[in-house]
DNA sequence: ACGTTTCTTTACGTTCACGTAAACTTTGCT
DNA sequence: AGCAAAGTTTACGTGAACGTAAAGAAACGT
């Protein structure tokens, strides 16, 4: 199995980012690897939570909004209340993930139309270049 | 039906973007709206663009991102090596998109399972308090 | 033991996507 | 005519998300 601990190094190439960018994160508490003396050590959650950290990024979400998602993700040792909260707003950005999933699949349903038509563009120019 | 043409202060209220948001994208060349003298007026065209301006910019995307997809909306008037590789870019961005959209649905059903186990966990806990 | 590599912190630099202020012209109203 | 409102360009400022360079500690091979 996956080693249990990774060094940064071990990071960057796993993930594909710098070390700048993964102490970036842990400044802004988005992560907070175990310390070896000095060095940072990144276990498994550290690495679920970087994978919907750069998935987040890819959503076009702000660093802050994906540190509140990752809180969410973290309800468990939380109170009550603020589970309440959390889930509260959860439901929303689930909904604002909803939308922009629709929306997407409209947009994609537009471009898909939108290239279909450039082909028999495409086609047709071709046609009369040949006849 | 709506006006032909839209000022710059109502392109404004109609889409939520300050003036300065409006010629910004002209610098970049994501909008190119006519000239009456000094001023700007927005055509249909120019609106449906900004539209999806708006929309990529919801999706993450760059402007540049976006001025590249909006060239490919403009197909029309370009000449067939243009269209193709145009029509090449248009495939991919196209699957870029796809794998985003499926993605997002993935991270959605993530999110709804994570809300689910934690109202479960809100229902217990009200439970043990209530009894 | 010593140089090289790898880590660390601190701090300033950079790009993107605008915000904001200054100075000026044009338009609209009375 | 006069003046405020709305438009313009030009230019500097700003927050987010890092990049990059400096300076130093710690581990590692020979």
């Amino acid at each position: 199995m996956d080693k249990e601990f990774l060094t940064i190094r071990e990071m960057c190439s796993a993930f594909e980012v710098t070390a700048r960018t993964l102490r970036f994160y842990e400044a802004k508490e988005l992560l907070s690897p175990r310390r070896e003396g000095q060095k940072r050590l990144y276990s498994k959650k550290d690495r679920a939570r970087l994978t919907l950290i750069l998935r987040g990024k890819r959503f076009g979400f702000s660093l802050e909004c994906i540190r509140q998602l990752l809180d969410l993700y973290a309800l468990d040792d939380q109170n009550l209340q603020q589970m309440e909260r959390s889930y509260e707003l959860g439901l929303k950005r689930l909904a604002a993930m909803e939308s922009q999933r629709d929306e997407l699949i409209e947009t994609i349903a537009d471009l898909k139309r939108h290239l279909d038509w450039g082909q028999d563009l495409i086609q047709q120019t071709r046609l009369k270049e040949t006849g």
